[in-house]
DNA sequence: GCATTAACCACCG
DNA sequence: CGGTGGTTAATGC
């Protein structure tokens, strides 16, 4: 296997380009993204250290479906095609850790599509930070997060300034510290559950509960 | 009603 | 100064 460094801001994979290795994070923070023709980007997740990824693209033949982006000083590691090939062919233990990488991977964009349809702002901006700290997909995810909230605006599909309001108020609920050019998940399971706490007048608690529904 | 855009200001390295 | 964070006013669905 190889490891390459990229700076901030660096691409690490870009859509389109042919998919000769299986990548993973050593250490940095990286984002997933896509673009459409008109060149609008929808950002699609965040990766952090520990996470595989490119193996989908890899076992298709298929060139590379979307943007890898270095969000800070990040180094990755590369595994050979024809290595990743013969570990498939030969290990069984290598194929049930495959299964539940893509498991887990099918899960949390279930649940993120789930929750984006379902939930409202704040709740959205809560679990996107949440799923970041998944622990089937970031093992040993330190819980302190180097990520603006510009950043976590595209990560949620959120304004800037929305994400601001909704991460004071995770905040004034104890589930995060806010810190400059990031922020420290203090209850990861209260924020993965957190909902909308809605007003004391009957109407929008109609709302909530067929929100809830 | 709520989120978005745009703009402004404060803070920090 | 530029980047980041906190806030507000105008606009749109």
């Amino acid at each position: 296997m190889q490891e390459r460094r990229f700076a901030r801001g660096a691409c690490i994979a870009g859509a389109g380009q042919p998919v000769e290795h299986w990548m993973a994070l050593i250490d940095g923070f990286a984002k997933m993204s896509v673009a459409s023709e008109g060149g609008r980007v929808s950002t699609l997740t965040g990766v952090s250290a520990g996470v595989w990824f490119g193996e989908g693209s890899l076992i298709k033949h298929e060139a590379r479906r979307y943007d890898v982006f270095a969000l800070r000083p990040t180094r990755v590691a590369l595994m050979p095609r024809r290595t990743f090939e013969w570990l498939r062919e030969t290990s069984i233990a290598f194929n049930h850790y495959l299964q539940e990488l893509l498991n887990a991977r099918l899960s949390l964009f279930i649940g993120a599509l789930a929750h984006e349809r379902l939930l409202d702002t704040d709740a959205r901006v809560a679990h996107c930070l949440a799923s970041l700290f998944n622990p089937e997909l970031y093992p040993d995810a330190p819980r302190q997060l180097q990520v603006g909230q510009i950043e976590i605006g595209l990560l949620a599909n959120v304004s800037r300034q929305r994400v601001n309001v909704a991460l004071q108020r995770l905040q004034a609920l104890g589930l995060i510290r806010l810190e400059r050019r990031g922020l420290t998940v203090l209850d990861l399971p209260g924020l993965d559950g957190f909902r909308a706490a809605y007003g004391s007048d009957p109407a929008s608690r109609d709302a909530g509960a067929a929100r809830r529904a």
